[in-house]
DNA sequence: TGAATAGTGTCTCTAAGACATTATTAT
DNA sequence: ATAATAATGTCTTAGAGACACTATTCA
């Protein structure tokens, strides 16, 4: 039998129905604590609950680019970091049918954060209360930023946001994310409030400096911040992340 | 509309239709050097060319357990070391359907690794040869354990193995992944050489002693290794990777 | 001048690398 | 004894933490 015969008498059923989905983290920082956007669910099922933005992956469209679509239509927002977390498959995660979810997380700078967060479209942001117990990390909780009490969320999208946070905190000091929580141009304070506060950890000033500034990702502006009562800072630009 | 009532009228198919496998990169060691366990395609699409093994996923199957499934059936292995590695979606990955694989990696203590590769189940171990540039990672050349030439993989899988490649370096030096590449019980010398091919440099060896042994998970068993020719060395066992 | 934070100099401490030395086995 | 490798002691070096000190701005 050759290839094109093959194909025509595929069946692509033959393995069960089921459909896949992306659910996209937006992470970023409100007041200086880590935050994520959550969407009410208008809809069958669970609607009224909270939940990560999401959408299904078109038959013919990337996963990355599903990812995208979903960043653009349910937030406005296009541009940021996008990278792919880890796909949740449990059998019974969705009642209406068998549905598999990619997870992504987007990384926005507190600007387009707050943005977003009031833009109309029904986001909400929402405070991360992380339990930094041990580098295991655990379960998350969450808080309406508006002062509301505790959130919980749809689905297994507690696991997911759970997974989001670790891989932040993992990939903090080797690679670059950081700077995708800030904006174009930033001061090492600002830098090192950032690194402080998703690994929950106070950071040794001067060693900080030292490691960002050999690492060689950081061009100085020559501008300084303004608006300060004191001596402003430099400003710094990512030039390799 | 009640919840109960949404999910009786829901479409399945109104996203279109889609597979999901999975994938699984079976990674251990031949001669001191990395190397996978592929199988001869022998059904189109690519018939025989050389893959990885991989199956569908069942409508009722976990994806850890769609891994282990095929793990069991196409290279009667179990217990072995298993983890989701990333999702890869492209629509023109497969020529069949839209086949979106969520890809795994296992790793094989030596010994199983030999005899996987020859218990007639058409396993073919091959070499992988990494141009170690850098942390980028890069593509991965391969050829027949046996001696024979370089191996092409069918569809993306050749992206899939360089990135197994990836993690497990990655992975290396903080989580106990290469205890799971040596038998159960096995010398500081065996573990360094595990590291070193890893890695792709050598360590040091007094460093590489303290730091693991300072680390807790390993536990000295008092029994020494026979039949050298030598000082015999202390067997060790993980306690805790 | 005082307050506040930016930015740096320096000492200490920890851990890794380098290298040599001792230990233990078989032949 | 000799060969071969295991296992360890120690010196050096690189980098992080601690802490204080200087620098620069506004009020």
């Amino acid at each position: 039998m050759s290839e094109d015969a093959f194909l025509a008498t595929y069946d692509p059923d033959a393995y069960g129905r089921l459909a896949l989905t992306v659910d996209v983290v937006l992470l970023g920082l409100r007041d200086g604590r880590p935050a994520a956007l959550l969407l009410k669910r208008d809809e069958h099922p669970q609607a009224g609950h909270w939940a990560l933005p999401g959408g299904f992956v078109g038959v013919a469209e990337t996963l990355d680019a599903a990812a995208g679509r979903v960043l653009r239509e349910k937030a406005g927002l296009s541009g940021l970091h996008l990278e792919q977390l880890y796909t949740f498959g449990a059998p019974g995660r969705d009642p209406r049918m068998r549905i598999v979810s990619v997870a992504y997380l987007a990384l926005l700078p507190e600007a387009a954060f707050t943005a977003a967060g009031r833009n109309g479209a029904g986001l909400l942001p929402a405070i991360i209360d992380v339990p930094w117990a041990g580098e295991a990390g655990g379960p998350v909780a969450l808080r309406d930023a508006a002062g509301g009490g505790p959130l919980t969320l749809a689905f297994d999208h507690a696991d997911i946001l759970a997974l989001a946070m670790l891989r932040l905190r993992g990939k903090l000091d080797y690679s670059g994310v950081g700077f995708a929580l800030l904006p174009e141009r930033f001061t090492l304070r600002q830098l090192q409030d950032v690194h402080e506060t998703i690994l929950g950890t106070p950071l040794n000033k001067p060693a900080f400096r030292r490691r960002m500034l050999d690492r060689g990702w950081l061009e100085p502006t020559g501008a300084r911040e303004a608006g300060t009562s004191f001596r402003p800072p430099e400003l710094y630009r990512c030039r390799k992340p």
